[in-house]
DNA sequence: CCGTATCCGTGAGGATACTG
DNA sequence: CAGTATCCTCACGGATACGG
């Protein structure tokens, strides 16, 4: 059912496409990160407080991340003490619907999940 | 810019979604697998051939994984020796259009990337 | 405020040998 | 053929403490 019978080769490549998306968007943090610059106040500490149980460290280290694969801008501004700013790149922006279609399909296989989870006999 | 501000638990609600989604696919294999059983040739032989440099070990533990998901049905033949058919389900054929802005997006990043490595000074 | 350094537990995944 | 059992490594991520 995937396009009409792939080449080992070419098939490779699109298995390669599909796990480098995944690499980018994989770990506990990223997409809440991403979420979190596109809802306004994106210094350090305001990000810190908005994505729950998260540890400087990780955020640290996952806007390092981000920022790597262009997805993050970081601005410092002389202000004393100094004040971080992070947004989110125009090319974080086309992550956008990768993120719609993985939320819809958690949605609709949560469904099937619980659906055959229901038990029949009840009287 | 996502779906104009979100109250925080809905927004949670969001994320778990797609933290599911991302928990199912996850992992280096799962989604060599569904294609694999997309291509035919179904049996654990087959499919472990099929997929370079998978051992036995992750290829039962992940069509077990896939089989608790709903995403893979297991038939056992009464053949001698015993042999085994792992088949995709119907339920996984909704995740093709998740694996496409996948490969989409992975496509598009590797450009992004590969444009800024450019050194514009050649001469 | 904006992080880094260090230490550590856990689990994903690989290698190899073995069973029904 | 279709797996399981065992052992091992290493990166992910948490906790805590500290520096500019």
């Amino acid at each position: 059912m995937i396009s009409e019978k792939l080449s080992a080769p070419e098939c490779t490549k699109h298995l390669m496409a599909v796990r480098d998306a995944l690499d980018v968007i994989n770990g506990k943090w990223k997409i809440q990160i991403i979420i979190a610059l596109w809802e306004g106040n994106t210094r350090f500490k305001d990000i810190e407080r908005r994505i729950p149980k998260i540890t400087a460290r990780m955020l640290s280290k996952e806007l390092k991340d981000l920022e790597c694969h262009q997805l993050v801008k970081r601005t410092v501004y002389d202000t004393l003490p100094v004040s971080v700013e992070y947004t989110a790149t125009p090319h974080a922006q086309t992550l956008y619907p990768v993120i719609e279609e993985l939320k819809k399909w958690g949605n609709l296989h949560r469904k099937k999940i619980l659906e055959k989870q229901q038990v029949p006999e009840l009287a």
